[in-house]
RNA sequence: GCGGACGUGGCGAAACCGGUAGACGCAGCAGACUUAAAAUCUGCUUCUCUUCAUGAGAGUGCGGGUUCAAGUCCCGCCGUCCGCACCA
């Protein structure tokens, strides 16, 4: 409700997946090759009356924002940027040539303004809608654009169609030239201004139009000498050049002439520059019961109404069925008649509820500060925010993050909150993924036939769990119905795919931090993991060398042990240096190497100190171990309270160091050398080496290399 | 179509600023211990060739290039994955 007095929330008409057979809203995923997943029918485009938030109107300081993010990772801020998609251009209107209205197009191209030869409008641009009042042949044409699927692979595949209307604009740089203008089904609505002018020569789209219906197609951009005006071929050109065949603009730069254009449209008053962004405002409505209600009531006479404020929160109803499609609130026999808040007559609930990212979009404002009597408390939700270190998946980046970044900014707008961004620092870690399985089953109708769709049978697919499968003679099967089951791609695991590992057995046998091990031990964080359990066994070996280490814990030995001391000296530092980088399978492989090491020495007081500092080492990752191991040697209170081990820079450095020695570049030797040795040192160490002379084969060194503590390159 | 990432042994992966490719682990092989097995321990384990060693050659998707030196930098391909997608 603040949002709405702030004027951040409005309803508007727009089109949505409708599937006439279970008469509902379908998402984008859920309509495959143009037909609903379940009921298989085709998908309509529906205008439905919708709640939207205002986020377009931060487009340029979520663009602007990103750049304060330096803690993010550069992919999700680039995804962003392009979600958020900012494009410069010219707004700008061509007259119709006999009545004084126009149609508004914005192009990012006015360079090419001399190369138009159309004007094209969306189907659902008022313009045609207009026409079509009295043009049967246009309003069919107008339904057919509605008709097919709004899905990535029916686009790309989508025939450009056009309907001529019949009427003429004038070129704005000259009155006397006249365009036609179309209905084209390529013209979206919700971008810009929803029409288009069309230049053939330089955009792919244009020309694909431009040579089914036969339109003219002049070149204005050559790219090296081209001046003639005729273009051939159905590639359009569309990169940089000069300006042909374009009276005042001849001779300049694709970017000079586009300022040129701006400053004469601004200047005569019939355009002027402008910035479109691709965001589109962020529909909320969702015609679900599992959702916060949206706290509207619709009145007949007063419009919508907000829900007063001491009637919130609007709870839900609790007596309602899911057995018939649609949304339950809309059918519930109650909960929906109220009176107006304002006028007192019969008026009705907001059915639809909010798309569950509205409640992600600040859950970490509500997790820093829990009032009883409010969302949150500014002062205290101030204190901790911004989250200091996000972690999630990259499937966020433009969803969850981005309406997270806007919801931020809005409650600062309406000073709610004295934030701008809500997460400092992201991590995308990858998905745990696994193979999907999907088993096969014929439709039939009530008699057990088959069901056909235009002759051909239609076919039911369901997921099936890795648990519920068999194989015989290699083919899998599922449990219990016996269905044929085909193997899908590896896919992050998800409970509607089904292709989920339940860790329990494991965790039963092999213990917590064993599983632990094994899921940080040989795949970085931030890529996916394919789930194996090959490899836990090993884990759970090593856990347990680690316990018989403690056991072998000699208080009573003498001696130092000057190598094990370095090893496990150059251990604390890098185990830590690898935590801190989240690099955790960096941090595991330490350990072994400090393990092998401890288990190969000699008792020594050297020893049994590295034993005890293991134990603060491996605390994070196995904490069940070390607090065990903790208590044994007679530690107080939790090693988890303990303070990481400090190292020794000193040890981290060696008084030697093998130098590589090659020939030509070619590895011949290496030699253990100390690290202070000079260059001539090495350079007379290398030429000695039996190996260098063997490879030299009397050859005089024309040139010797010394990079001093690593190699010596020797060139002959 | 646009944008981005990636490509290293049988497998998961390391490799800092261009400087010994394959750390560490899994799997595998051989051996010790054992009546036997498990567990444990030891050794080997990129590929090819040979005179079998302190040997030679090849090798980080493919083809070029820069450099004394390239997994790493540059150019061009091929492939895989991710995001967006008729955005004017």
């Amino acid at each position: 409700l603040d949002l709405l007095k702030a004027g951040l929330v409005y309803r508007k008409e727009s089109s949505v997946n409708w599937d006439p057979v279970d008469m509902t809203v379908l998402a984008n995923e859920q309509v495959i090759d143009g037909r609903g997943w379940r009921s298989g029918a085709l998908v309509e485009r529906k205008k439905l009356n919708q709640w939207f938030l205002k986020i377009t109107q931060f487009a340029d300081e979520l663009l602007e924002g990103l750049q304060t993010l330096d803690q993010w990772p550069d992919k999700v801020r680039l995804m962003q940027e392009n979600w958020i998609g900012k494009s410069k251009g010219l707004r700008c209107t061509f007259n119709f040539v006999d009545s004084p209205d126009g149609i508004d197009v914005f192009t990012t191209r006015p360079d090419t303004m001399f190369g138009a030869s159309f004007i094209a409008i969306a189907a659902d641009h008022p313009v045609a809608a207009d026409l079509a009042q009295h043009a049967p042949a246009l309003k069919s044409f107008i339904e057919e654009c509605h008709k097919g699927g709004t899905t990535a692979a029916d686009i790309e595949t989508a025939e450009k169609f056009g309907f001529n209307t019949g009427l003429s604009v004038q070129h704005p740089l000259d009155p006397h030239w006249h365009l036609p203008v179309y209905v084209a089904n390529f013209v979206l609505m919700d971008y810009g201004t929803g029409a288009i002018f069309g230049c053939p020569a330089h955009d792919q789209r244009d020309l694909d139009f431009a040579r089914k219906y036969d339109l003219s197609v002049t070149r204005v951009v050559a790219e090296h000498q081209e001046e003639d005006s005729g273009f051939q071929g159905d590639i359009a050109y569309t990169g940089p050049g000069r300006i042909v065949n374009s009276h005042f603009l001849n001779g300049l730069s694709v970017e000079e002439a586009k300022a040129e254009i701006i400053a004469k449209a601004e200047h005569e008053g019939w355009g002027q520059g402008q910035i479109q962004y691709r965001l589109r405002d962020w529909g909320v409505s969702r015609q679900r019961y599992w959702g916060t209600p949206i706290p509207i009531i619709h009145c007949e006479f007063c419009g919508a109404m907000p829900v007063p404020r001491a009637q919130l929160p609007v709870v839900l109803p609790e007596d309602v069925t899911f057995d018939i499609p649609g949304n339950p609130l809309d059918r519930h026999p109650t909960w929906k008649n109220v009176p107006c808040p304002n006028c007192k007559e019969p008026a009705r609930r907001e059915t639809d509820t909010l798309d569950t990212f509205v409640n992600s979009s600040w859950y970490f404002i509500r997790f820093s500060s829990q009032p009883k009597d409010k969302p949150f408390d500014r002062a205290e939700a101030e204190q901790w925010l911004p989250v200091g270190q996000y972690i999630g998946g990259v499937e966020h980046a433009i969803l969850h993050l981005l309406y997270a970044r806007f919801w931020t900014r809005a409650l600062q707008h309406m000073g709610r909150l004295g934030l701008a961004e809500p997460f400092k620092g992201l991590f995308t870690q990858g998905m745990v993924t696994h193979e999907t399985y999907r088993a096969i089953e014929l439709q039939t109708d009530a008699k057990g036939n088959p069901r056909l769709f235009n002759g051909e049978p239609v076919i039911d697919y369901h997921w099936v769990s890795p648990d519920d499968l068999y194989a015989e003679d290699d083919n899998l099967f599922e449990k219990g119905t016996g269905l044929p089951v085909q193997v899908g791609r590896i896919e992050k695991m998800s409970k509607s795919k089904k292709n989920v590992v339940d860790p329990d057995p494991m965790f039963d046998q092999y213990g917590a931090d064993a599983l632990r091990w094994f899921m940080l031990s040989d795949s970085p964080p931030e890529r996916d993991l394919e789930w194996s359990e090959a490899g836990i066994e090993g884990t759970w070996r090593f856990v347990n060398r680690i316990w018989r280490l403690f056991d072998a814990l000699d208080g009573a030995a003498t001696g130092e042990d000057a190598a094990l001391d370095k090893v496990l000296h150059r251990a604390i530092a890098g185990i830590g240096a690898d935590i801190d980088a989240l690099t955790f399978n960096k941090a595991v492989a330490k350990v072994h190497e400090l393990v092998n090491a401890i288990e190969k020495a000699n008792s020594s007081t050297t020893k049994t100190e590295a034993i005890r500092t293991l134990v603060r080492l491996i605390s994070p990752m196995l904490p069940h171990l070390a607090e065990e191991g903790w208590m044994v040697m007679g530690g107080e209170g939790l090693v988890a309270t303990q303070q990481w081990p400090e190292h020794d820079p000193a040890l981290l450095v060696d008084d030697e160091v093998t130098i590589a020695i090659q020939v030509n570049g070619k590895l011949r030797d290496t030699l253990t050398l100390p690290k202070v040795a000079d260059k001539a040192a090495l350079e007379a160490a290398a030429l000695a080496s039996e190996k260098v002379i063997r490879a030299l084969n009397g050859a005089a060194p024309k040139k010797v290399i010394v990079v001093p503590g690593r190699l010596v390159n020797i060139v002959a």
